[in-house]
DNA sequence: TGACAACGATTCGCAACACGAACTAATTTG
DNA sequence: CAAATTAGTTCGTGTTGCGAATCGTTGTCA
């Protein structure tokens, strides 16, 4: 197959996999009575206390996006706003007890959806698929460093 | 490695990779004028007419949404519905010719982003990637058809 | 040390987008 | 031929997104 054929099939697998993923997420936050949108911030925020700035670029919005997709999830209490110590500019947001217990369902939920997809794959398919896409990822990093 | 880190690694690279390709998307619509909803329909539709419940199911829509979607798109003179000639329900959406001309652009524009991400990997990877990918949205499939 | 630039986040206006119930017209089914 | 189902729209409601403008705070520089 020719090279440009290879990675025509590349971009479709890609689009179409992207699809499927946001598929999951629009289910399992149905599930979580959560918007897609609020599933992948509870997701992002399990990982711990987050500032805004830096929230709104993983999750690819403008602040002012943010800041209303904040202000609907704390709504809920599910999250909330604490002030940075060091830059009074500066707030992080976190996961409040119920917003964990929401945030832990919905990331294991969404994770052993997407595992499932993989499970198909043999093992050493897998380790090289996400080897490949982890590499593909780095390398879209280094081209679009600040 | 053990399975589960391995499948975990996919579920957060599947992730990582759907949210890039969303920003290709969102990047790509906003050079066409177009958002990236709108960018996302014109693409499908370069591959010819489509009824509205198909289109809802390729882009996980309700039809409520749908209705609008193409209803923006339409006013902007970038598709037209065509009436079916064998059920009178149903119609297709087409592009317009110049609606095939912003999906043409947007479509190659797309796949030029998404390949030049590919283009570090070496091709006996993207090789497989793509055949891996390929082969576990099919075993998708297979889990959901009806 | 003070003026200015830059940063972090919010407000505001506007439009796009999403779901789901209810509806109409058309087709399929028994 | 009536009932069930399908294709698509309307409607109400809420979410989501962008970008300009704004305010408070921090960093930089002459």
């Amino acid at each position: 197959m020719s090279e440009n054929a290879q990675e025509t099939r590349i971009a479709d697998a890609l689009i179409q996999v992207t699809r499927l993923v946001e598929r999951v997420f629009a289910e399992v936050g149905r599930h979580c009575e959560l918007t897609p949108q609020q599933a992948q911030l509870l997701c992002l925020l399990t990982d711990g206390p987050i500032g805004m700035t830096d929230l709104s670029r993983l999750l690819n919005l403008e602040k002012s996006s943010l800041t209303g997709l904040v202000d609907r999830v704390e709504r809920r209490g599910l999250v909330a706003r604490h002030r940075d110590t060091c830059d009074r500019r500066a707030w992080h947001v976190a996961l409040t007890e119920e917003g964990q217990r929401a945030g832990a369902e919905t990331h294991d939920l969404v994770n052993a959806r997407l595992e499932a997809l993989a499970e198909d794959l043999p093992a050493s398919d897998r380790d090289q698929v996400a080897a490949a896409l982890v590499h593909l990822l780095a390398a879209h990093r280094r081209t679009t460093a600040d």
